[in-house]
DNA sequence: TGCTCTTCTGCAAACGTTTGCGGCTGCTTA
DNA sequence: TAAGCAGCCGCAAACGTTTGCAGAAGAGCA
C-alpha cells in the first residue's frame, strides 16, 4: 500500500495525523522488514527526541486495529509491518534462531474450512503465526537455544 | 496422568520436589481446567503464605520444559493445564469471551504435513493454541468486546 | 545422623507493555 | 484567521512477568 493510501485511508476513519504518528508509520515502513517495537521507537527519537514509548504502543496498535500494519510475536517480543494487501501472508517463526518467514494464505484455507464448518469457529487466521524450528536450524543443532 | 506417576517422572530426572513445588502442581491439577497464573498463586497461597509469585513463574516454566503442565494463551495471559498423554490437543480460544476449547490433533495433522514437506519447517504443534470467534459470540454478538 | 554439594526460594529490582491524567494540538466551522 | 472541541501526547505509575542475588533446604553419601 502506498504511503499516500495509508494517510487518506487513516484520515478517512477520522484518525488524526499528528507529526508522531507520521514518524511512527515512516520507521515501520522504512525498516523493512518485521520491526521491533524499539527499533520502531530509536527510529522515530532520531526524528523528534521527544516521543515517548507510550505513543508508540498505542499508535501501533491504532495502526493495527486499522489494518495498516500487522502484528506478529517473534519470541515474546512483538513485531510490527505494513500491511500489504495486494500479497497477504501468515508466518512462520523460528524458536531457535528467530528467524520470520511468509506463509501464503491458502495453506491455511482447509484449517479455517474445518473449522468453521465443524465447530462454527471464526479462526483469526489474518494474522497468523506458527512457531518452529526452521530449516537451517534443524541442519546445525540450534535448536539447543530453545525454550 | 496420574499424580504419582508425574512424581516419578520428575525425580527420574533429577528435579527437586520440594513443598512449593507439590503445592503448585496440586493447584493446577485441582483446578480442573485451564488455570492463570494469579490463580494458581492463590490456591497456593492458601496453603503456604510466604510462597512467591516468582516461584510460581519458574515452577510452571519447569513443569512445561518436563512435559507436565502445557501453556495456553487466553487473551494475552499465561493459563496452563495437566499435561494428558493419553489425549493430547490443541486450544481454541475465543477472543471476545476467553472461553478455551479443546481441539483434537488430527485437524492440524494435514498442515504439519504441508509445512515439514513444502519448507522443512517443523511446526511447534505440540502446543497450539488459535483464536477466534466462538459460535455463541458469533450469534450474540459479543464480538463488541473484542480487541 | 550429620556433611557437602547443588539447586531452589524469597526478595527486590528490572523488563516490556499498558493505563490514567492533565495539558496540548490537529481538525472543523465560521 | 481565530475559536472550540475531540482526541492525542508526555509523564509517571502500574501491570504481569523475568532475573540476580544471598541465604535456605533437598538429596546423596559417610
Amino acid at each position: 500500500m502506498a504511503q499516500r493510501d495509508i494517510l487518506n485511508q487513516l484520515r478517512g476513519k477520522g484518525v488524526r495525523l499528528t507529526p508522531q504518528r507520521l514518524l511512527i508509520l515512516n520507521a515501520v515502513s522504512d525498516g523493512g522488514g518485521h520491526m521491533g517495537v524499539d527499533e520502531v521507537f530509536r527510529r522515530a527519537k532520531e526524528s523528534y527526541p521527544y516521543i515517548d514509548i507510550a505513543t508508540v504502543y498505542r499508535t501501533l496498535h491504532l495502526f493495527r486495529r486499522m489494518g495498516v500494519v500487522t502484528e506478529v510475536a517473534i519470541g515474546d517480543r512483538l513485531h510490527f509491518e505494513i500491511t500489504d494487501p495486494e500479497a497477504p501472508h501468515h508466518h512462520m517463526v523460528c524458536r531457535p534462531c528467530g528467524g520470520a518467514y511468509d506463509l501464503a494464505p491458502d495453506y491455511l484455507d482447509e484449517f479455517r474450512n474445518t473449522l468453521s464448518v465443524e465447530f462454527d469457529f471464526e479462526p483469526d487466521l489474518d494474522n497468523f503465526t506458527v512457531t518452529g524450528v526452521c530449516s537451517n536450524c534443524k541442519k546445525y543443532g540450534a535448536d539447543a537455544l530453545g525454550a
